[in-house]
DNA sequence: AGCTAAATGCAACTAAGTTGCAAGTAAAAA
DNA sequence: TTTTTACTTGCAACTTAGTTGCATTTAGCT
């Protein structure tokens, strides 16, 4: 890891208010490299060695959740996909699409729908999220 | 169930080339009448009697999402969530409302998104779903 | 009525995610 | 720097949505 990268995953940690652990700063890098949302699964596997527990992996996962530094993208295959919250706005994370065929996903980071409009009296929006589905590139 | 329902009920079975069975019939009368989407337990729960073996319920549910007639809308609490197919496009369902306080999720019919532009060469695009949280009516 | 492929039911299984509790440690206090 | 303490981790056991294999039943056909 480059120092760069420890310096500003620490500053995450820190300005979250969250205890820098090796288990936290593992994952946050473990996301950082991250081209496509992971499971917990791909991240236990990218830990191989300093691997911490299963267990530790998803509490560290809902800690990061809840101090917005990671964002749950998607279910896929039961398994909840879990991508750094940077590249989303308060209102709209970007889209992902996700081949039927291959079932490789894939961050749409530069597009965006526009906000949904004309929802009835009295419900309160707070943010929407598209997914969309069809064939990539390597399967077309 | 009136008549005209169950008439509609195995047109619609008829249609898809799928054999009228008990529990086929009464799965997709549960989904006509219901208002949000359905969870297996959901649906287990409705057919009180008459009730069906969970195993047949997931394949029932299967062969009407092959067939078409209904879509696995969304994935909540770990749960797909299931709901007759009209009232939706080919290349859209209707945006779901989930309320983050008291968990219902509304669907809104007659709201939709424009489809999204822009996918990068390669990409075949087959359909996009919308989801949108916030506070619903009651909670708001 | 008899045939056959498709559908059902049961039991056992899989796997993502959760919980309780004892032990360890980051960071604040002394 | 040492002590203290609340937060974090690891382990084992658990929960639960969904799946699989196989024997039995049945819808739709002739
Ligand atoms: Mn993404
Ligand atoms: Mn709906
Ligand atoms: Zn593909
Ligand atoms: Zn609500």
């Amino acid at each position: 890891m480059k120092p760069q990268t420890k310096k500003t995953i620490d500053d995450l940690l820190g300005s979250a208010k969250l205890r820098r652990t090796g288990p936290r700063r593992t994952v946050l890098e473990i996301l950082m490299d991250a081209k496509r949302p992971q499971t917990v699964d791909e991240i236990m596997t990218a830990m191989s060695r300093g691997c911490a527990n299963k267990v530790t992996v998803y509490r560290t996962l809902e800690s990061l959740v809840v101090a917005g530094l990671v964002h749950r993208a998607f279910v896929h295959k039961r398994a909840e996909h879990f991508e750094l919250a940077d590249r989303c706005t308060e209102a709209q994370c970007h889209p992902h699409f996700t081949c039927t065929s291959c079932g490789k996903t894939f961050c749409l980071t530069d597009l965006s729908l526009p906000l949904i409009k004309g929802l009835k009296k009295g419900f309160v929006f707070h943010k929407q999220q598209v997914r969309v589905d069809g064939l990539c590139p390597a399967c077309s």
